[in-house]
DNA sequence: CCTGTTTCCGCAAACGTTTGTTGTTTAAAA
DNA sequence: TTTTAAACAACAAACGTTTGCGGAAACAGG
């Protein structure tokens, strides 16, 4: 094991105190140009880069986030933690991704790992098992902000910013409308997570409304599969929908694959549309209609309200971004 | 900034000394089990979490691994993170996930961060533009180790794990001549890069072996948009190919599309293979015949490479995975 | 020549741990 | 009763930094 370069190191080899050396290597005025060079050059030569952990030690202010997420296989999380560290870049921030599988037991894991590390902060999306999030709210009182996104508690007071998930339900059940479908097969997630409990509602909603008379059938899907044999038992039967609605990527994904097989073309034997944050849609042909979830946008407004939190704002806000409507070619 | 709970506050708590409450708290058979059961009593009520950044200080012993990857945007990558974080913990490890977006300056300045944190050895997939990895060498004459995956460097001699990318090309070229296919449209990616050039010469020499006949008719596509428009192209001509080869998960997407777009039936009006990690293949109906490259075997063959370096291994090693052929229904 | 400023640098403490060593009790053995 | 060992706990140094403070040299103004 080769001795790690240090400043003491730097220190000795140019008979200087440690303190001169530090301040050289960060250009400050007490220390005269000449000296500042000559630490320079050495510390260059042997390739010095200064002890993260000392540093974090001394100083007490580590300048990191925490993302704790299900998973990052979906677009729409990539693009958020993408959009997270670009602004965190830009604020001398760094982050660190921790994956919980989707496991709750892993989640406190991770959620103590950010605790050990001292984070600044934590942006959070909780598992669709997380049933008690009081040890994330008690970080707030140890003042490191927590911010929930998109997976976030239902009932408790605390920060979350989340897409319209609401709207973006209801700008597809207008779209829906709009094209007069007359029977829409309409598959859901998992029905004890909150969010499609709020799609749920905006999108029926929706349609009484308008009246349309519109014949909605309800079905949730936990997965690609489940989508998949939703779409094909529905088509089964004698009176087939005119339009499919998908919640989500995945059930997407699993009802195109029944579309497939069932040689449907698309719009004309029958609509299709869907929530996404825009990966998906576009591998078919035609595109298909979504309205957008943009992890992205997410992902700007959860670290304002970050930094917002640092800055001092101590009252739990609820933010949420619009949605629109992407027109593809199948409704 | 409410104070954090330290060692110390708790052993002034407790009228103790710090080093009876480190003890106390580690299961130290020199303190009592009085005094242990106290210690951590209190500890837990103030929900005392020690510093990471004071013990990896004291401790100099960082178990901590970095991940530098382009992005961890396919389907193989976080498969390779999510196998490689498994292993990990399984040793009590833990893995810190850096994207470089595919640019070296980011590269260098996750390296540095990698440095910085004193990590016990880095994954790294390189960017397509990287092209010193001096950087990364000089890392190993500081004792800490870099597997090369999947993206490694051409020439340098180093620790590298691949996938079987030959294997895995002319796995496919072998399915296509037992299908007899007479006319292969073949999709492969950017020229320049050395997986690109492995797979071409393999798949192209598969043909040669097998003397089959088949007329071979090769592009490049950059992105799914480029492999869409040559297969649109190639089937508006009056010779129509009976199949379809992908590189990528990218590729076969764009062509996929292009599929759908001329409403052609597979196989029967053509054969689809590719070469894929397994995601994109089985949205499709029927499924698609693919060549595996499992970034999950990978992750494994590339952890059990790193432990072996870290026990002091110090010949570098090019190590691959093979490649299997899963059935869709494609071809 | 004596003050008063600069200019430059070193001393030392502190951050929260871990751990080798030393010290004090208590109880068992002589 | 004295000696010895075991049981328990405190002391102190160290990890690599940062930073307030103090101080020596050099130089200017009087």
């Amino acid at each position: 094991m080769k001795p790690e370069v240090t400043l003491k190191k730097l220190a000795e080899m140019l008979n200087l105190s440690v303190s001169t050396i530090s301040r050289a290597l960060k250009d400050h005025p007490d220390i005269s140009t000449e000296t500042r060079t000559k630490v320079k050059e050495l510390a260059s030569v042997l390739e010095y880069e200064p002890n993260a952990y000392a540093i974090h030690l001394r100083t007490n202010n580590n300048k990191e986030f925490g993302i704790i997420v299900p998973a990052i296989s979906s677009y729409f999380y990539r693009s958020f933690i993408s959009s997270v560290e670009e602004e965190a870049t830009r604020f001398g921030y760094s982050v660190i991704i921790l994956q919980s599988g989707d496991d709750p037991v892993l989640e406190q894991k991770n959620l103590k790992k950010c605790k050990q590390n001292r984070v600044s902060g934590i942006f959070a999306a909780i598992t669709s098992k997380t049933e008690d999030v009081q040890s994330f709210l008690k970080l707030e009182n140890q003042q490191i902000p927590v911010i929930f996104f998109d997976k976030v508690p239902a009932f408790e007071t605390c920060n979350k910013v989340c897409v319209a998930d609401g709207l973006a339900a209801s700008m597809a059940a207008e779209a829906l409308i709009l094209k007069k479908k007359q029977s829409v097969l309409s598959i859901f997630g998992n029905k004890n997570l909150s969010i499609t409990k709020r799609r749920l509602k905006s999108y029926t909603d929706t349609f009484k409304k308008y009246q349309a008379g519109t014949e909605i059938f309800t079905f949730h899907a936990g997965n690609t599969e489940e989508a998949f044999q939703i779409v094909l038992e529905a088509f089964a039967g004698p009176s087939k929908p005119d339009a499919v609605f998908c919640m989500t990527d995945e059930i997407l994904a699993g009802a195109m694959k029944a579309v497939q097989k069932l040689a449907l073309r698309f719009p004309k034997d029958v609509g299709i549309i869907t929530i996404s944050d825009g990966y998906l849609p576009k591998i078919y042909y035609p595109e298909i209609t979504y309205t957008e979830t943009s992890g992205h946008k997410l992902g700007k407004l959860a670290f304002s309200r970050m930094l917002a939190c640092i800055a001092g704002s101590t009252v739990a806000q609820e933010l949420s971004i619009d949605s629109k409507l992407i027109e593809g070619g199948s409704l």
